[in-house]
RNA sequence: GGAGAGGUGGCAGAGUGGUUGAAUGCGCCGGUCUCGAAAACCGGUAACGGGUUUUCCCCGUUCGAGGGUUCGAAUCCCUCCCUCUCCGCCA
């Protein structure tokens, strides 16, 4: 959620920044709302401290031993009219907030222009795309020789877009994901955590997933609802709602391996063949809750830990500076780590990394104690993925693949399993 | 699933219809004392919204959530959520 203050006060600079976006504001309409918001609010607020006072004198008056039967009638309809007042106030109240939580969040001032994916630029890449002296297969057909992916028999139980992992590789996914988590805990930081995998609508709401986004995500229909995790961010975020988190404790570095659900609504024919889309898929995830002063160095920061990832398991890789276009709904700046995959001759997504500011710290009500005020203020909340693992697993698949359809291990993850130095073909 | 207890400020914990935003303790901040510190003592210490506008003031809201009764609700009634204890079941 954007200040209301700012919104207030400077809703024709707001828009014109959420345009660079394709955000369109209706900036009379807004306006309009809050004028009545306001209007409303006084009239009831005065309404409230009139019935104050009255009943305040009604006591004295009953303790003194007087007859208050002339000072109730006086009351009269004073509750009437604030009953009406406050109820329209509550309406209207509902309907700006309902917008403001439509509204995306503002772009950084140096998140490039553009209006897609083809004006993201390109800030630094690592090592060169693996070179092949054979026709490369993807890592579907590497998964059918070394036996261990089976897309039949997953829709056979669950329908499209699912996996079956087996032997060696269902080994391999797990090496992963350790991999990066022991990584994460004894290098950079995080405390791992384990987390629920349902969340209730606030937390999907805090993190900014609803109630724009309900189309995207799977749905338990209990009473109250729950919602299967998109991502790990959705509960690691929201572990700071509605907290006031002590200076001391900043910067809070949280790491969990879970699995995420995405509907993928809207993706039809998109990245059909693979594992690269899924409506379930496995990924380690970074968040950081800071104090708003760090938040740009540590998006910096957090963006360098996904990358060493990349960089231990020697897969090249880019890294792009997201355009404004093409920026989530809840990010203020954008970093995607996109690694290198020969079967698709192609750069793909495999780490988004994300400085939120206060954004959903505010939607959130996740404040720490400022020393310096000695006042509760909003924190900034940052996370990125660390990485994705059914995509870190098609990337180690295609660019260790070998003629013969066999796989090596990437040396960081050798011990993990079990020293093995190659899957082979069965 | 059954029975019972409870959810109050950063924390602990009083408070069952009337100037209660809420005793007390801890914590925190400031002061006295001290060469300095501790202890002791004194004082201060909620959040949110709005108005006004700035280092001030005024108003409103908030005692798990939402409704209701009332001139007036932390306090009474209803519904829901959560926590704890015991029993059952269970990985």
């Amino acid at each position: 959620m954007l200040d209301p203050h700012l919104l207030r006060n400077e809703l024709e600079a707001i828009a014109a920044r959420l345009a660079r976006r394709g955000y369109h504001l209706d900036i009379e309409s807004y306006a309009s709302l809050e004028a009545r918001r306001k209007e409303l609010q006084t009239r009831t607020e005065e309404l409230q401290a009139e019935r104050n006072r009255r009943s305040k004198s009604i006591g004295q008056a009953k303790s003194a031993g007087e007859d208050i039967e002339p000072l109730l009638a006086e009351v009269g309809k004073l509750g009437d009219d604030l009953k009406a007042a406050s109820e329209e106030l509550e309406q209207v109240r509902h309907e700006l907030e309902r917008v403001q939580l439509d509204m995306p969040n503002l772009p950084d001032d140096a998140v490039p222009d553009g209006d897609d994916e083809s004006d993201n630029e390109q800030v630094r890449s690592f090592g060169e795309p693996t070179q092949l002296d054979f026709e490369p297969r993807d890592h579907v057909e590497i998964g059918e020789l070394i036996d261990g992916i089976d897309f039949e028999r997953a829709a056979k139980l669950s329908g499209s877009r699912f996996a079956v992992l087996g032997g060696q590789v269902a080994r391999l996914h797990r090496a992963l994901a350790q991999f990066m988590l022991d990584l994460h805990t004894s290098e950079h930081g995080y405390r791992e955590m384990y987390v629920p995998y349902l969340v209730l609508g606030n937390a999907m709401q805090g993190t900014g997933q609803l109630p724009k986004f309900g189309d995207d995500a799977f749905v338990i229909d209990d009473d109250p609802a729950r919602y299967l995790i998109p991502t790990a961010e959705v509960p690691l975020t929201n572990l700071v709602a509605d907290e006031i988190v002590d200076a001391g404790d900043l910067p809070l570095k949280f790491v969990a391996h879970t699995p995420c659900f995405r509907r993928e609504a809207g993706a039809y024919g998109k990245d059909t063949r693979g594992m690269i889309r899924q409506h379930q898929f496995d990924k380690v995830e970074l968040v950081q809750i800071v104090r708003p002063e760090d938040s740009e160095e540590r998006l910096e920061e957090l963006t360098g830990h996904a990358e060493k990832i990349l960089q231990a398991l020697e897969l090249p890789y880019r890294v792009m500076a997201l355009c404004a276009g093409d920026m989530g709904f809840s990010a203020r700046k954008t970093y995607d780590l996109e690694v290198w995959l020969p079967g698709q001759q192609a750069y793909r997504e495999i780490s988004s990394c994300s400085n939120f500011g206060d954004f959903q710290a505010r939607r959130m009500q996740a404040r720490w104690r400022n020393p310096d005020s000695g006042k509760p203020e909003l924190v900034h909340s940052l996370n990125g993925s660390g990485l994705a693992v059914g995509r870190a697993l098609v990337a180690v698949l295609e660019n260790y693949q070998q003629r013969d359809g066999s796989v090596v291990v990437p040396e960081a993850l050798r011990s993990y399993m079990g020293g093995a130095e190659r899957l082979v073909v069965r």
